[in-house]
DNA sequence: AAACCCTCCAACCGCGTCGTA
DNA sequence: TTACGACGCGGTTGGAGGGTT
């Protein structure tokens, strides 16, 4: 288990490298071979240590790298082997001749990384994120607080109303999360690093108050109310679904619809509502095709097909449910790294619906959150 | 013009693994 | 089997350069 001695131990040079350095280098390995990396300075006449002349050589010397921009071709191979290799930065530029690890660790950090982020996808699991989700029970809070700051201050009954309802609109969705977390984790063995499964009992629990919390009109509101059997069936159906089905559809939620996109419109009027046109209908077909993700062979396939439409918008595919259901799509471009502006929509119309809007640009909540 | 901010990438650091005595 | 040296890998840093205010 010897470590190599730091380089600043014996007084050795660090830091950029000088054309004279790089010269003498070359000539040496050209004339020698490396050798011993550890031997190569002194042999070289190179006040460095031996671990940075190797840096130098593989990273930046050797006559057989390739430099410049990757191809989109490269960049889609990154992509592919990165799904399934994850950070093994020499495994996938060994499928890239002429990049170096450290090129590609580079060009994932500071291109790839932030393009899966601004298109909604986790950039460790190449899934659509959850984070939206997972922040959900602060934004109520958020909701409730400015609730409770309006006593002193009420305002119209109308505005009142339209609070009570983003409040019931996002404890709607923060019960598909739960859901969605109860059969992500029966099926955690097949969900590699996914961060997002919490004890399934308390998420039950939590499923269960929150229903309850919910008033039935609410439920009514939105064209259909659970009873016990249907919502037992339901985790059922989904826990199954989940066990089955690829990946990337764990982030689907499989409940019917909020609501009636028109009919939100006109009585929640700071809800925003877009109309995603499916400008990806080759996306979405292919993605239709590809539900295999589960498997190596075909996740390559799948992704290829995916990653080939950039830039254009990705929609992540639909279960194979007759439920209707939301979904996580993309935030909109030039969403900053981090953001948790997202949309959910549901298939059969494709509605989003901004969640930065629909909590955020208010000033008052503005105020609170800063 | 200057200050500030952001992005990019070469290089460093620390740890794990391998080979060998 | 163990200890040690060397190498390779992945995460991180820091400075150069470009853009913005």
């Amino acid at each position: 288990m010897g470590r190599s001695p730091c380089c600043d131990e014996n007084g050795l040079k660090k830091g950029p490298w000088t054309t004279e350095e790089d010269k003498k280098l070359v000539d040496f390995i050209q004339a020698h071979g490396h050798g011993s990396w550890r031997a190569l300075p002194k042999l070289a006449g190179l006040n460095r240590c031996g671990k940075s002349c190797r840096l130098r050589w593989t990273n930046y010397l050797k006559p057989d790298i390739k430099r410049g921009k990757f191809s989109p071709d490269e960049e889609q191979t990154i992509l592919n082997l990165h799904s399934f290799l994850g950070n093994k930065w020499s495994a996938i530029a060994s499928h890239l001749p002429g990049r170096t690890d450290n090129e590609i660790k580079n060009f994932w950090n500071t291109h790839l990384k932030k393009k899966l982020i601004q298109m909604g996808f986790d950039p460790m699991t190449h899934q659509p994120r959850t984070d939206l989700f997972a922040t959900l029970p602060q934004l109520m809070a958020l909701v409730q607080l400015k609730d409770l700051l309006l006593i002193d201050h009420p305002l119209d009954h109308q505005t009142t109303r339209l609070q009570a309802e983003a409040l019931q609109l996002a404890k709607l969705q923060y019960v598909q999360y739960l859901l969605q977390s109860s059969s992500s984790t029966s099926s955690s063995s097949s969900n590699h690093q996914n961060g997002v499964v919490s004890s399934t009992a308390s998420a039950d629990i939590e499923l269960i108050n929150l229903l309850n919390s919910l008033p039935n009109q609410q439920l009514l509101h939105h064209h259909h109310q659970f009873n016990n059997s249907e919502f037992s069936n339901m985790i059922t159906s989904s826990t199954s679904m989940a066990a089955t089905q690829p990946l990337h559809h764990h982030n689907h939620i499989l409940l019917p619809p909020l609501c009636d996109p028109q009919e939100e419109e006109e009585q929640v009027p700071f809800l925003t509502q877009t109309t995603t046109t499916t400008t990806t209908a080759t996306n979405g077909n292919d993605c239709n095709n590809n539900n295999d993700i589960n498997n190596n062979n075909t996740n390559h396939n799948n992704n290829n097909e995916m990653m080939n439409s950039w830039p254009v918008e990705v929609l992540p595919s639909p279960p194979p449910s007759s439920l209707p259901q939301t979904s996580i799509s993309n935030p909109t471009a030039g969403g900053g790294e981090g953001t948790s502006s997202s949309s959910s929509s549901y298939a059969g119309g494709v509605t989003s619906y901004n969640w930065t809007e629909l909590f955020l640009d208010e000033p008052i909540l503005s105020e609170i959150s800063l």
